[in-house]
DNA sequence: TAGATAAACAAACGTTTGTTAGTTTATCGA
DNA sequence: TCGATAAACTAACAAACGTTTGTTTATCTA
């Protein structure tokens, strides 16, 4: 019961600071920001937390945990790689608009992770960037895609789906669903006609 | 003479400025940081530059202004949209492989301008995205295009073509003329077959 | 109810921040 | 070569930073 309430106040700084880190940045946020946020002195905060950068270390990596982990499931799925890629695209999206703010963190602050932890981090970026272009790689060779050069797709295709944490607001007048659909038939199909 | 030597030495902290806030934020580098890497005290700066503050003013209207120009040229040209189009997102790459440490810094540490030029700059930046927008409305009207979603249509162009930055570099056995190409053969016809 | 533990606080720490002031060095026209 | 101006320097400033300390308050257990 004591650990459940102790995991709720550290659950709640990791939230807010995910959401002051998205709008100010990791450097532009300092505890006493975070702590008028949380509802709490800075100085309290460290009851729950080890340091400013532990508070960075677990949104990135939560972010990163979410993508490999999924990444894995889906290339064990049976199905084509067209419905693979879809699957990812759609995993993304859905990531960014349920827990956009830590998306946001994990996108733009991990260069503020320090020494082993940066390293840790670029190195399952690079890992699921990797597993992403051989579903590519092996769509394209299945004859499922258009001969593309892969990691042109793979980048067009992780960024084409960046900016819905930019854009995206719940009240714009079109839901998730059509947002992914339009993004998704965008990328497969172009513009042009 | 005199006035010209104090330019370039302005130039180049604006440059080196660049650089830094692009790899460690504009909040990540400090005032010291920015005089080491010019080669002088943070304080004899201060001779040529009047804040930090304007600095990244500096910086990100000079981006700004370069694409609310080019778009103004662009819409007088008398072509068809698909290639007035083309020809943005042209300027977006090049503009990106020239000047990338700027690029940038006016998409990522914008929000750290203050005040009255923060607005400017926001103003700015949608006036170009609804003349963006416009050219694909009139493009779909035309019958040129496909009639998607006219804002997630201009905003997976405009994130597209931002990856450019986090990931070319001039060796990667990839020309400019092959990115272009590719990136745009991909938004306009999409990946699958 | 007594004792223990968790979680809040205010105050202070040593650094680092952007910036200013005062001074010295270099450059250049007269 | 002298005097002026530009541009570098050192030193210091107040403010803000992340974090630690010591203490008080609240909560739960026995």
């Amino acid at each position: 019961m004591t650990k459940k309430v102790k995991n709720n106040k550290r659950q709640l700084i990791l939230e807010e600071a995910a959401k002051l880190f998205k709008a100010k940045g990791f450097g532009g946020t300092s505890m006493r920001d975070l702590g008028a946020q949380v509802g709490m002195e800075a100085a309290s905060m460290y009851n729950h937390i080890n340091s400013k950068d532990e508070i960075l270390e677990l949104i990135c990596f939560h972010v990163s945990n979410t993508y490999v982990s999924q990444l894995a499931q889906i290339e064990q799925t049976e199905t084509s790689y067209v419905e693979k890629i879809k699957a990812l695209i759609h995993l993304h999206i859905r990531l960014m608009i349920e827990d956009g703010a830590a998306v946001s963190v994990a996108n733009n602050d991990w260069k503020y992770l320090t020494n082993d932890k940066l390293e840790a981090f670029k190195e399952a970026r690079k890992n699921y960037e990797k597993g992403f272009a051989a579903l590519i790689e092996q769509g394209i060779a299945a004859g499922e895609l258009q001969p593309v050069n892969t990691s042109v797709a793979l980048f067009t295709i992780l960024s084409a789906v960046r900016w819905v944490e930019l854009w995206y607001r719940p009240g714009r007048g079109i839901t998730a669903e059509e947002l992914e659909e339009n993004i998704m038939t965008l990328l497969l199909n172009g513009i042009a006609k």
